[in-house]
RNA sequence: CGGGGCGUAGCGUAGUCCGGUUAGCGCGCCUGCUUUGGGAGCAGGAGGUCGCAGGUUCGAAUCCUGCCGCCCCGACCA
């Protein structure tokens, strides 16, 4: 591709809306160009890097012997509401004005229904369907470029089986087919275990890269591989210790005293030696959590522990409640349920509010005070605690969510009445799978792991193009012509190639684009080296230069190249 | 939806607090000449409903009101 008659707008300056490096690489170096928040227009270099991706996904579902299908966006509203999901996914559907249709979201319930009536017979499964296409979602506040969209492209794949037992084998498949889609593209992921939730279905793993521009916190223990959401992570940690003797309960006067930390500074002790309280309200009856130092609340953790509805307790009824406002609440006179985490279990010489402004408790004894207090695992995990697993540190970190796999059972198929026939003639409702992967976020996420600050580094498997061939000043007719046969000879070998022929780009110009571009191999055709008939390699991940004589520049690039032109 | 920030030429921005020439600068773009190994130089030029709509004022990019858009944090995210 001859980039003077391209459309390749790169910027030298960072645009003003883009933030993470994978939305300002993707400006800069021309692969998008936002349209609206959220929705992104792909330009010719990114929709190549797109089927780039979308042809190793492919090739990958192809294997396990996935079939792929082109499905409508547009959906008759009345299917999504035999499952009931117009409601669950309420505004985040988008509905068309003008007829009963809606964008479809994700597509459960169009390869359910052509499964429906079609696929009869035992004999028939299993199924693995399959589509790459855009979904759409009413998303209220998309962010971090395409990482979260309100149109985006998604890869979902659907599994039909004759019972758990058949799905356990698709699962499977499935699970290291979106192994190997990931190794391919060079990204460094783990798993991690999750609930499915409301999808209603079994087991669940989530493929997450680490990011500060993910939305989903987890625990990881890079040692044994454990990961997991923070919202069930859990820890091995020191619990408090009991004194032999339990001090008398004594009040004390801590004006102005709030925080935990203030409280260690004006008492001078240590942050095991408090109980934090906090208020929450469940099913309209407050309860005191009791948590140790500056450990944190887990809410979900909470939830589960009290079903029902849980929120936490506002600042205006904190004194009505308990006779203090936040900062001053304890478990001493409080009353009501009180619980506490594990890691205070039958605690003393505690120091926790009074339930008076300005005034704590001192020698508090849990067993001996608090004697109703029930103890759960409250907390939330923090970078450097045990591993569950093998004790090796944790790391707590942001994610993105690439990929989510699970098994779905028989939500849709029991909902939209798809049953098949056994060996006996029995009928039962198909077992399903569902198998996502975000195609945009496997772009992003690669970018996010392999740039530097001149740009981007695309390795052998994504790369636009194989080589980047510049020359340097085409306005020289010597150096015109031997790039522009260079270009038609690498092309001709099969080298997919980028020719920067610009005519009036200078040097550093164009050498500072094909840094930001970020394409592996750059072939430099100057002046200098070419009268003594010699062109410039350039590597672009390690910034080694080399310079190479012309007669051996196609062996030196068939070297370097091997691997990414098998096909050839 | 709550909180914060921003909106001035294709891009990045100054000016806004404290109203007053023709709205400035850098990059990019066009023409010509020179230049070509790390974002060239000189000369000339084009390009602006200052997000939109009202209002205050002799006068509004600047003050007031409403709306729209974009970014960030939070809520939300089968």
């Amino acid at each position: 591709m001859r980039l003077s008659k391209s459309f390749v707008p790169t910027l030298k300056e960072v645009p003003a809306d883009a933030v993470i490096p994978s939305h300002i690489l993707m400006v800069r170096a021309g692969l998008v160009r936002m349209l609206s928040a959220g929705i992104y227009s792909f330009l010719p270099v990114g929709y190549k890097m797109i089927k780039k991706i979308s042809d190793i996904i492919r090739e990958e579902m192809d294997a396990i012997g996935g079939q792929e299908f082109h499905l409508p966006a547009l959906n008759p509203k009345e299917i999504w509401e035999e499952t009931g999901r117009v409601e669950a996914f309420g505004d985040t559907m988008f509905h068309i004005k003008n007829r009963e249709y809606v964008l479809a979201p994700t597509h459960e319930e169009i390869m359910t229904f052509h499964a429906k009536g079609v696929v009869k017979s035992y004999k028939d499964l299993p199924q693995i369907w399959y589509q790459i296409q855009t979904k759409f979602r009413n998303e209220p506040r998309p962010r971090s470029g395409v990482i979260r969209g309100r149109q985006f492209l998604m890869k979902d794949a659907y599994s039909f089986d004759v019972s758990y037992e058949a799905l356990d084998k698709s699962y499977e498949l499935h699970d290291q087919a979106y192994r190997k889609i990931f190794d391919r593209c060079g990204l460094k992921y783990f798993v991690v275990g999750a609930s499915s939730g409301a999808m209603g279905g079994s087991k669940s793993e989530e493929f997450m890269v680490k990011s500060d521009a993910g939305e989903d916190t987890v625990a990881y223990c890079e040692k044994c591989g454990y990961a997991a959401n923070i919202e069930v992570a859990e820890s091995v940690i020191q619990p408090i210790v009991r004194h032999s003797e339990s001090k008398q309960i004594e009040k004390i006067s801590t004006p102005n005293i709030k925080s935990i930390d203030e409280l260690c500074e004006f008492l001078k002790i240590d942050h095991r030696e408090t109980a934090k309280s906090r208020i929450y309200i469940h099913d309209d009856k407050p309860v005191l959590v009791l948590m140790s130092g500056n450990d944190e609340v887990n809410e979900t953790k909470l939830e589960r522990v009290l079903g029902g509805n849980v929120r936490p307790g506002h600042p205006e009824e904190l004194k009505e409640i308990t006779g203090a406002d936040a900062g001053s609440i304890g478990p001493i006179g409080f009353k009501g349920r009180i619980i506490a985490d594990n890691r205070l279990k039958d605690g003393n010489n505690l120091y926790s509010g009074a339930n008076e402004n300005d005034f704590h408790i001192g020698g508090i004894d849990l067993k001996r005070d608090v004697p109703t207090v029930e103890y759960f695992d409250l907390r939330t995990v923090e970078s450097g605690e045990g591993c569950v697993n093998c004790k090796s540190p944790i790391d707590v970190f942001k994610a993105i969510e690439l990929g989510h796999i699970f098994k779905l059972g028989t939500k849709y198929t029991d909902a939209l009445g798809v049953n098949y026939l056994d060996e006996n003639g029995k009928e039962h409702p198909i077992v399903m799978g569902s198998y996502g992967i975000g195609v945009e976020r496997v772009l992003a996420c690669y970018l996010e792991q392999n740039h530097d600050e001149r740009g981007i580094i695309w390795n052998e498997n994504l790369t636009p193009f194989h080589i980047h061939l510049i020359g340097l000043n085409m306005k020289n007719d010597e150096i015109n012509s031997a790039s522009s046969n260079l270009y038609n000879e690498l092309t001709k070998e099969g080298y997919d190639v980028l020719f920067d022929d610009r005519l009036d780009a200078s040097a550093g110009f164009k050498f500072n684009d094909a840094d930001l571009m970020g394409i592996p191999i750059q072939v430099v055709v100057g002046e200098k080296n070419y009268k003594n008939g010699n062109v410039e390699i350039k590597i672009r991940r390690t910034g080694k230069k080399e310079v190479v004589a012309l007669s051996n520049l196609k062996s030196k690039l068939r070297e370097l190249l091997n691997h990414l032109t098998h096909k050839h």
